[in-house]
DNA sequence: AAAAAAG
């Protein structure tokens, strides 16, 4: 492994890495860093987080000096406000022991603080367009004096909903400049037009070409949807022994506020995330997530790319996502930085074509989708889910809510029969803190595995899903049955759930 | 077609 030091990173940022425990760098970063720090101008890719944000960071940093004047000199757009964020606090780790200051600029947010913070002499800027073009406009943020910029998940910032904003930008910058660009997925064409914004780039792929680009340590679970109960279903998913923290992906806004409604109902402690909510109960979600003080996050494609959550075992698509690179984007919010993760799609019926393309290009080797349907759910790939739900994918039989050994206590209140409860009252059951991990991370290479074969998968026993023993998370017990509050079935997942909790 | 991104 090499260290931070050995790419040419100085001392004072080594430190400040090491302080959080960052020590070794993975293979984006060790092919980046070195030739990114002599400003040459870089496509990087790498499968998601595998480290890129350092990988462009890091040499950012200290290109602009240990003590630079006054003054925005380096810019990083991203496609989310989240994401500005979290790319504004990792670059702020990496800044702690100089004095370069860095601002975020992202929508949604009190114009106020942003511009007492450019008027300070911020150096460098994390970014979303809106916002950017606004205080550029308003010459609050002048541009004039930018040296190096990055666009993240750079493909998306060159698409067709962003282009128009990013040239607009481009065109305030120096045309002399250090240019990096970095997503997990880098295609064809989009490379072409990224090359308008650089000057000799060179393409750096820290996976083998042929590989593929899905993270091996990422199981891929597919279902098909058609007369499936969703919200029974992944009720169930979401009782799985050894379930860390959840992602949960809808395609529209409502469907995401209908659906942590549903499962707050249920007594399970979901928040959620998408362009409905106002800015700060956006980020009140993505913090409580982060925190642990909700263990499933309800999400939008706003989460789907770049988002880096600790111990997010389980990605679930409540609907397929619409391209090859969407599901990547999005299945990558877990198996980060090493570990193993869960990926469960459901595939509806008008979504069939959608499965197909995303099997091709990621070479799922799946069966095509083409049989006639039947009644009965079909399962694409095999299951590591809680045993009861295999091939029968229907609603169990009511039963006696579980409750397990390992359940929180409620806050501040007896435990009160469950179906008595109002249906509107929450049930507040408590995440546990310090879920223990204690596992080693597995290899941190994502550049030297094979690309997931889902279709072997074979059944290693609810919780550990790389059958090694490693993401024993004991924190998730089944929450309490809820009375429903529509009419429809009153089916208990109870049944269906892992009765050893403890 | 939806979501994101300025207000």
């Amino acid at each position: 492994m090499t260290t931070f030091t050995e790419l040419g990173i100085a001392p004072d940022i080594v430190e400040a890495l090491a302080g959080k425990g960052i020590v070794d760098a993975f293979p984006i970063q060790e092919q980046t860093i070195p030739l990114a720090l002599t400003g040459q101008d870089i496509i990087g890719q790498a499968k998601t987080g595998t480290g890129k944000t350092f990988g462009f960071g890091l040499p950012l940093i200290q290109r602009l000096g240990d003590d630079p004047e006054p003054g925005v000199q380096a810019l990083v757009v991203v496609p989310t406000r989240e994401l500005c964020v979290q790319v504004t606090e990792d670059l702020e780790l990496a800044t702690s022991n100089r004095p370069a200051k860095i601002v975020s600029i992202y929508g949604g947010k009190a114009y106020e603080g942003q511009i007492e913070q450019l008027k300070a002499g911020a150096q460098i800027v994390v970014g979303t367009p809106g916002r950017l073009i606004d205080l550029a406009n308003q010459r609050v943020l002048s541009l004039a004096g930018v040296r190096e910029v990055v666009l993240d998940e750079a493909d998306k910032m060159l698409d067709l909903g962003f282009l128009p904003d990013i040239e607009k930008i481009f065109s305030k910058i120096p045309a002399v400049r250090h240019t990096m660009l970095f997503s997990a997925t880098m295609p064809g064409p989009i490379v072409a037009l990224a090359r308008r914004f650089m000057s000799k780039p060179i393409h750096i792929r820290a996976t083998d070409p042929d590989e593929g680009l899905t993270q091996a340590n990422i199981k891929h679970l597919v279902y098909r949807a058609h007369s499936l109960d969703k919200d029974e279903v992944i009720s169930r998913i979401l009782q799985a022994e050894g379930r860390g923290k959840t992602v949960i992906f809808t395609r529209t806004k409502r469907a995401a506020a209908k659906l942590v409604e549903e499962l707050n109902d249920r007594g399970f402690n979901a928040a959620a995330v998408h362009g409905d909510l106002n800015q700060d109960q956006r980020e009140r979600a993505m913090a409580a997530f982060k925190a642990g003080k909700k263990d499933i996050l309800i999400a939008t494609d706003v989460a789907a790319r770049g988002i880096d959550v600790d111990d997010v075992t389980h990605v679930i698509n409540h609907t397929i996502p619409d391209d090859d690179k969407a599901y990547l984007h999005r299945a990558g919010r877990t198996g980060r930085a090493g570990k193993t993760g869960i990926a469960v799609t459901f595939v509806d019926w008008d979504d069939l074509h959608k499965w197909a393309l995303i099997n091709r290009a990621l070479e799922f080797g799946q069966p095509e989708p083409t049989e006639t349907y039947s009644s009965s759910p079909h399962l694409y790939s095999d299951l590591d889910i809680p045993e009861g739900t295999k091939g029968r994918l229907k609603p169990a039989a009511s039963a006696p809510p579980t409750r397990s050994a390992t359940a929180g206590r409620r806050e501040g209140e007896a435990a009160a029969d469950d179906a008595s409860r109002p249906a509107r009252s929450r049930s507040r059951r408590r995440t546990r803190g310090g879920r223990s991990e204690g596992e080693a991370a597995v290899e941190a290479s994502g550049a030297t595995e094979g690309s997931a074969a889902p279709a072997e998968a074979k059944e290693p026993g609810a919780g550990t899903h790389d059958g090694k023993g490693r993401e024993h998370h004991d924190g998730n017990a089944a929450p309490r049955r809820r009375r429903r509050r529509r009419g429809g079935r009153s089916g208990g997942a109870g049944n269906a759930a892992p009765t050893a909790q403890a």
